[in-house]
DNA sequence: CTGGATCCTGCCAGATACTG
DNA sequence: CAGTATCTGGCAGGATCCAG
């Protein structure tokens, strides 16, 4: 079996039950996936795996987030338990976030992924511009 | 070195060199991550992962899609060469879907994700819950 | 059966200005 | 410095109808 075998088929179960449960679907890959998919958050994990940093200094590394949604990204990650907020009461206020044990964890299944977006997207960047290719084809 | 420490640091440069140069930013990882961290992406690679599937068995499985995005995830997977399309001429017409080579490469990562997803979940949800219930005595 | 085309809506997120 | 508050436009995505 696998090593991926395992996994899809819980997955799979979870579907299934869900599927045929009433109620709104309830899936944890789904509801963790969700909140780790979203545009900022896997983005400031990385970014913090480096080193414990300030609100501004994220700010610097990410410059295309607006502070609406840094606040916002960070706050969902410490909720969620990934990230620590650390504040100081100096003058001005300064604030230290990092990854907390729980935040590391997700490191490692991570590097996975991005491991493999960096080594495939050359096909993945090919298959695009082929299958583009082929619709301007079919279109004219 | 750890594992996460190769993929970070090249992340990390992706970053510092998107931030420095002019242009949007364009980081080979963001771009696939943004892919298959859209809403049902995932969930309609790990169905297809059992076996290929075709359009009505895939709606049937994944119930809370709209046959829109249904139709527009599918597309944009097979753009990616992620899946792949095959029409029967029967009639009425039939397709299926199936995981191309590309496709099955990303199971594995993907299921070390499903699997951190899986084993953490409680972790996540009682930090979710002490979260909560902190802001609720600090907001009365 | 497998979609395409169209209309319509909510909410997401950017911009801007303000505060402790 | 580290955020909040408010306003606003765009677009993701649902519902519905149509077509091959």
């Amino acid at each position: 079996m696998s090593p991926a075998a395992s996994a899809i088929e819980r997955f799979t179960r979870y579907q299934s039950d869900d599927a045929q449960s009433a109620g709104p679907v309830h899936c944890p890959v789904r509801d963790v996936l969700d909140r780790i998919g979203d545009k900022w958050s896997i983005l400031m994990i990385m970014t913090l795996a480096t080193r414990p940093q300030r609100f501004s200094e994220l700010h610097r590394a990410v410059r295309d987030i607006s502070k609406r949604m840094l606040t916002q990204t960070l706050r969902d990650l410490e909720r969620d338990g990934l990230i620590t907020r650390q504040v100081f009461p100096t003058k001005p206020p300064s604030v230290e976030y990092g990854l907390s044990p729980l935040g590391q964890s997700l490191l490692d299944p991570m590097a996975a992924l991005i491991d493999w977006a960096d080594r495939r997207y050359s096909d993945i960047h090919a298959a695009r511009v082929r299958f583009d290719g082929a619709a301007r084809d079919v279109s004219r």
